[in-house]
Formats: C-alpha cells, structure tokens, sequence
DNA sequence: GCGACAG
DNA sequence: ATCTTGTCGC
C-alpha cells in the first residue's frame, strides 16, 4: 500500500478551498458521451477514516464492465487533509484517491464515485474535482439527496426522476432495485447524464449501490484496519 | 439568526 | 464517515 502526504499548496481554509472550486469548475468538461457502458473497464474509488489517528485510506478497484470481475485493485494511506465540511468533502479525500488510482497497474477506464459531481452548491463536486485533476471520465453515485430536492421515483428498478436545485436538473434519483430507496446520479466529467445512469444501472444487477463501490468500501476499509493494528 | 448538509 | 450483534425476512 503506498503512502501520500498532504499536496503543497493544498488549501488550509474554507475560503481557499472554494476559491480552488471556482477555479477548477471552468475545465469541466460536459459535453461528452463518455464510455458505452457495458463495455471496457470501470473502477470503484472509496475511502476510510480512522480520525483518531488522522488516518485516511483510500482504495480504487477496477472491474470488467460486462462480467464485473476483479482486474485490479490498489490502496494507499494518507493523513487527513481536510476536516469534512458539506461542500468541500473532495479536499478531504482526493489526495489519497489519486495515489491509489496511480497504483494501479492498468488504465482505470470510467471512475465511480461515492458522492457527487455537478450536484453540488458549486456544481463542482468531488467527482468533477476527480475527473479534472485527472483527466479521466468521471460519475458520482451518492446515497443520499443532500440538499437537493426530488420527487420519488417509480417503484420499478430503473425508474428516474430529476434531482433539482431549483429548476436545474444537476443529475437523477435512480432506481437501481425495484421497491429500494433510489441512488443518487450525478455527472463528474466528461460523461453525460444519461450514460451515467446507463453505467450505474449496469453496475447494480443485484444491489442497491454499484458493484464499483461496495468493492471499493470493502477494500478500503480493510486496508484501514490492516494499516491501524 | 437557525437549521440542514455528499462522506 | 463512525460507534456496533443479533435478528427478522426473502
């Protein structure tokens, strides 16, 4: 497992932190389909805290898209780089992400991530941060609507209604599992809102969250307690 | 001003 | 995120 220290120059205040946003938000890029889903490779990224001990581990699993096997995983530990603040979540995760995407022995294809992306007070979410520091497609499938707003959709897997702030659609309530409270589907970078949907459907065959993620989580807080004890 | 608020 | 065993249900 690799070890990464906190970036030079990475933010210390809420107010440089969303200074870095505003900046970073003109390189998103919104105007590409991104990958067919269903095909090629795509890679879960998730993280684990022990704050106690300002440890935090993050863990990048990439999977065939079609069979959902395993093709690689990685994780690095870092030190908490940010305290967790609703809005600025990518500074407290993104360093220890990126190393254990750099781990990884092969291309990560479509990145998963565990939160969101344009849905965000600033439309720019810890997916969209991901995908612009990397340059790699990125989605984020959260649990839960934050502050947005949405009107349940049909009970079936695979219905859709608009996640809103305000009147702007910045991504979808999706349900992956008939009967099963929905995801939360949000465009990272460049990949549009309907492949994003398509991949997350793809990637939840029998679960609520995408396989992506449930292997990420489970790696990453493996690793957690391999590195703690 | 107060409360809510991804992980 | 995290603290946490068994238990009810398909």
């Amino acid at each position: 497992m690799t070890t990464v220290s906190i970036p030079a120059g990475w933010p210390a205040t809420e107010e440089q932190a969303r200074a870095v946003q505003d900046e970073l938000r003109e390189r998103v890029v919104l105007d590409e389909p991104g990958p067919p889903p269903g095909t090629g490779r795509v890679t879960g990224v998730d993280v684990a805290y022990d704050d106690e001990r300002d440890v935090v581990v993050a863990a990048a699993v990439v999977l065939d898209a079609v069979t959902h096997e395993v093709v690689a995983e990685a994780t690095a530990v870092g030190r908490v780089s940010f305290p967790y603040v609703p809005g600025l979540l990518a500074f407290r995760e993104i360093p220890t992400v990126m190393a254990a995407l750099d781990a990884l022995p092969c291309p990560p294809g479509l990145v998963v991530c565990d939160g969101y992306g344009l849905a965000h007070p600033r439309r720019f979410g810890l997916a969209s941060h991901l995908g612009v520091l990397t340059g790699l497609p990125t989605i984020g499938v959260a649990k839960n609507p934050f502050t947005f707003s949405y009107e349940e959709p049909g009970v079936r897997r695979g219905s859709a209604s608009p996640l809103l702030a305000g009147t702007d659609e910045v991504g979808r309530a999706l349900r992956t599992q008939d009967g099963i409270k929905p995801v939360f589907v949000s465009v990272g970078h460049r990949v549009d809102l309907g492949n994003a949907c398509a991949h997350t459907l793809a990637l939840t065959p029998k679960y609520r969250l995408p396989e992506t993620t449930r292997r990420a989580d489970s790696l990453c807080r493996r690793a957690l307690r391999q590195a703690t004890s």
